[in-house]
DNA sequence: GCCAACGTTGGC
DNA sequence: GCCAACGTTGGC
């Protein structure tokens, strides 16, 4: 099982939203790198849920890959936000999963917490001028994340 | 709202 | 293939 970290706008998508819905798409994701990482996921992988561009950007809690990666369908879509005229059926460059949520923490790990950490320093997260949204976490990673939500 | 950093576009 | 201009991300 792989890990992972992936950001959202909480207007768009939340912890706590997905919490209420329990599944959802996870679509728009316009980056290659990005993308590539999506392409990689697992049913069963298991991601960081980081909330972006909001009052407190910080990880808020976990959720899981719930199918491999298929077209996303916002690309075909010209009411989406995320419509990209040059994707068609035959050729979306696009990529989306579904996912579901395992928990939300009681307190979001905010990134001027997750900076202070020394095990997180290779994570593309924290290091200046990154804005990838989607990124792999080592399971040192994972494991030094999580130790911080248990006390 | 500002701005640094990055990615993409398009002229040449 | 270079690179300037532009658009986007995302923290502050």
């Amino acid at each position: 099982m792989a890990f992972w970290l992936m950001k959202s706008e909480p207007d768009e998508l939340s912890i706590t939203g997905l919490g209420t819905q329990g599944t959802a798409r996870w679509d728009g994701v316009r980056n290659y790198q990005a993308r590539n990482f999506i392409r990689e996921m697992n049913e069963g992988d298991e991601f960081f849920f980081y909330h972006s561009s909001c009052p407190e950007p910080g990880i808020a809690g976990i959720a899981r890959i719930a199918t491999a990666a298929y077209p996303d369908p916002t690309a075909l879509d010209p009411e989406s936000h995320y419509f990209d005229a040059k994707a068609s059926h035959e050729k979306n460059p696009w990529s989306a999963v579904d996912v579901e949520h395992v928990r939300t923490f009681r307190q979001v790990l905010s990134l001027g917490f997750l900076k202070q950490q020394a095990a997180l320093g290779e994570l593309a997260l924290v290091q200046k001028g990154s804005r990838l949204s989607v990124m792999p976490v080592t399971a040192e990673q994972w494991a030094a994340v999580f130790a911080l939500t248990e006390r």
